[in-house]
DNA sequence: TTTTCTGCAAATCCTTTGCATATCC
DNA sequence: GGATATGCAAAGGATTTGCAGAAAA
């Protein structure tokens, strides 16, 4: 559950979001976003799915797929971990941070000197024995903005 | 390229990683790692393979998949951005941070509170257009350090 | 000569798409 | 009633795997 949230406010904020949007508000995509709204982890498509057919033993994979990437088009739910982007590779072992074209995908190193690392707490540092930190700046590249 | 390295000595210390790896040195896995850090972009297995293709015609898409996955688990390189895992989705549409265990892949939500925004240089955020800033920490939670 | 790699082909896994029907506004 | 969403089935793309022959130590 999100931090300072409740159930009814955030379903309320959905379908406001949902009509601003121009989505039909159909009973598998009320309990999709509920099913989110109730995940402890960040869930994937299939956990999802798995959740909702308990309500909708008839709902399809396929229509769980669709209806998170739309939510995600119309900012009510974000994805994490996994673009649905092939795997990339870097050279480079040494710590530093990227930058990513959100538009190309492009992908640059950037060093210390221009990002600083985020400062955290020691006792997040021993709870979760934090190996590394990674920082990903995301934006638009001189290339992409030129097109426009 | 990477900052402020010459291609023989990264080849260099790239032999003598797969040596105190056990490894093998073959023609590909050294065309394959030129071809790594020759790299503008961060490639793909099929970048990777297009251009190995050049010296090596008849080599294999899964050869390349197969060293560059070897090479990663002797930290010659590293994953960006697409660990291979499946989509996840994440119902918090505010601002925070995320801590993702390596082991058992549970990604939990940090606020602001506990991890301070990394400072960015204004030249940085106006060069790329910065829209977000994305921190992830690494490491091993309770449960997967219980195990052991 | 023994172990380790490679290429080939096939398999697997995740996600998307086309289409007819059902549902929403 | 017209537009939009769903379920089904099949396709698509990325990555992995089993295996036999080839190359490395």
């Amino acid at each position: 559950m999100i931090q300072g949230k409740n159930t009814d406010e955030l379903v309320d904020r959905f379908r406001v979001k949902c009509k601003a949007h121009g989505l039909s508000m159909t009973p598998q995509r009320l309990a999709i976003y509920k099913a989110m709204i109730e995940s402890i982890d960040h869930p994937s498509a299939e956990n999802i799915y798995h959740v909702v057919r308990a309500s909708f033993p008839d709902i399809a994979l396929d229509t769980v797929y669709r209806t998170l990437s739309t939510f995600s088009e119309i900012g009510v739910i974000h994805v994490v971990e996994g673009y649905g982007e092939v795997k990339r590779y870097d050279p480079n072992v040494k710590p530093h941070h990227h930058f990513r074209c959100m538009c190309c995908n492009k992908i640059v190193d950037l060093y210390e000197d221009s990002v600083e690392k985020p400062k955290i707490s020691p006792r997040l540092k021993k709870k979760y024995n934090v190996a590394n930190v990674k920082v990903v700046l995301e934006g638009a590249c001189d290339g992409c903005l030129g097109e426009k």
